[in-house]
DNA sequence: AAATTGATTCAT
DNA sequence: TGAATCAATTTT
């Protein structure tokens, strides 16, 4: 954002299409949070009912009826007994496709990210995965269900001064199924892409 | 490479 | 009701 101009919200149509689509347009884009914000520089792909990857695979279940709702809303769900990740609903209402924020590069809030991740050694380290960003953000179980399009605290805007130059793919990380499909997508030169990698990217 | 940690889901 | 799984992170 520049100095006179407030963010914007992205509409509803900017989530509406295909999550493979979704995850190269979020690239670059602002995510805000309860604690801060940052460009995302990396997602990945879910297709609900044709992904056997997808928490959406195996139909609605009460976890995942969010990713079944209108595009726009955020799916968060926990795992591991003690993570959180943060998806986009995509595509179409009634169907099940997300795309998972994976890692994100600072840019505001930073002070208040570093407290709430002690751990991390640099800048870069903050929020350079999927639970590590929304344990920066702030965002948790109360956050499933957002309307990305409505909520002052929970949104993404497009940064007019940003364009990301180009972006690289990969097959996604930590799933056993479709490993085939280059669904995961990232800014190849940014140091705040996650750690783990698959052997194609 | 292994521990951590508990909700979710599917199979008994 | 039980057991396996899990879109991960941290530490060793």
């Amino acid at each position: 954002m520049t100095a006179n101009s407030l963010p914007k919200p992205l509409d509803r149509s900017a989530y509406a299409m295909e999550s493979t689509k979704l995850a190269v347009s979020l690239l670059g884009k602002v995510l805000v949070g309860p604690n801060g914000s940052g460009y995302i520089v990396e997602t990945e792909a879910y297709g609900g009912g044709k992904d056997p990857a997808s928490h959406g695979s195996r139909g609605m279940t009460p976890r995942t009826e969010v990713m079944f709702g209108p595009p726009g809303h955020l799916y968060v769900y926990f795992t591991y007994g003690m993570h959180y990740c943060a998806n986009v609903v995509s595509g179409k209402d009634g169907e099940s496709s997300a795309v998972l924020l994976r890692a994100i590069q600072p840019l505001t809030g930073i002070k208040k990210i570093q407290k709430l991740r002690p751990g991390a050694k640099s800048e870069k380290d903050l929020c350079n995965g999927p639970a590590k960003l929304t344990q920066a953000l702030g965002i948790g179980k109360k956050h499933n269900g957002t309307d990305l399009t409505r909520s002052s605290v929970l949104f993404i805007y497009e940064d007019e001064g940003f364009k990301p130059p180009k972006y690289a793919r990969s097959s996604r990380i930590g799933i056993s199924k479709a490993t085939d499909l280059q669904w995961r997508f990232y800014l190849p030169d940014n140091p705040n892409v996650s750690r783990y990698r698959t052997s194609d990217g």
